[in-house]
DNA sequence: ATTTAAATAGTAATGATTATTATTATTATT
DNA sequence: AATAATAATAATAATCATTACTATTTAAAT
């Protein structure tokens, strides 16, 4: 593969957040570097880095975000601020279990748990100092 | 809510498959009863539906697929042949772990396997009678 | 039967993503 | 270093799932 700098920057993004972004979101931080960048280089850059195992897709909702962690691992999604929580789960019980009594070969699985974060705890126990 | 002919059929056909179909094969079943019903007919009430909790959203990649099965489960999903299979797994576990370890308070756990059936199974070994 | 408002059909709009194509830039070759 | 070959890009159009809009129809209350 051919080097371009636009890939090293958007590689160089994706790993410099926590944020799990959006393609849009990491299209308008590479305009800030290569302000006449293309949002298809962005999308296609994006797919190919995935398929290369340099970074990783998150396909959850109408939305495919990225995340820098390429380990397997999970999700928890606060329904009050949209954000992503990396959580991780060992998955062998489910891949033995679906092997067992469905004959499915699990390659992958996905957890993404629903919820509220404990930035927006409703009530708040003060134990004191 | 009022009646209409055009819900109700959507419920029944969602009801009456196990495919876990999309909006779009929802609407070509609807058509052949009702042949001049509209798309945002379709998406509107299976939305209504899936709110009054008459049948099942899955949220995965970037489509919707519903499910007549409210109950909360999870499913396989098939890389060779696209295929949703229904199992169910507690989800206790992980609600107690992300709520003592991250005071998240989880509502809903989804978990995707991705992988074959076993209807493509390579090698089959054969046991004999 | 008349009225009222909810639901629909038909169509346009949106948002995320992918495809197309002429141009540009990287790398190999002379 | 100049040239050639071709991979990658920018700009734009197209696609696909879904949602919004609006005039018309229809269920149900009076």
């Amino acid at each position: 593969m051919r080097y371009s700098q636009q890939r090293e920057l958007i590689k160089e993004i994706v790993r410099g957040t926590n944020c799990h972004p959006s393609a849009d979101w990491i299209f308008n931080q590479t305009k800030k570097i290569i302000p006449n960048i293309s949002l298809g280089t962005v999308y296609r850059n994006l797919k190919r880095l995935e398929q290369e195992g340099e970074i990783n897709a998150i396909y959850y909702e109408n939305i495919v975000r990225y995340d820098w962690n390429v380990e397997s691992h999970d999700h928890l999604k606060c329904t009050e601020c949209g954000d992503l929580i990396d959580v991780r789960f060992s998955h062998d019980e489910f891949k033995s279990i679906v092997k067992r009594k469905y004959k499915f070969d699990a390659n992958n699985v996905e957890v993404m748990i629903i919820g509220t974060c404990n930035k927006h705890a409703k009530y708040r126990i003060n134990n004191g100092k």
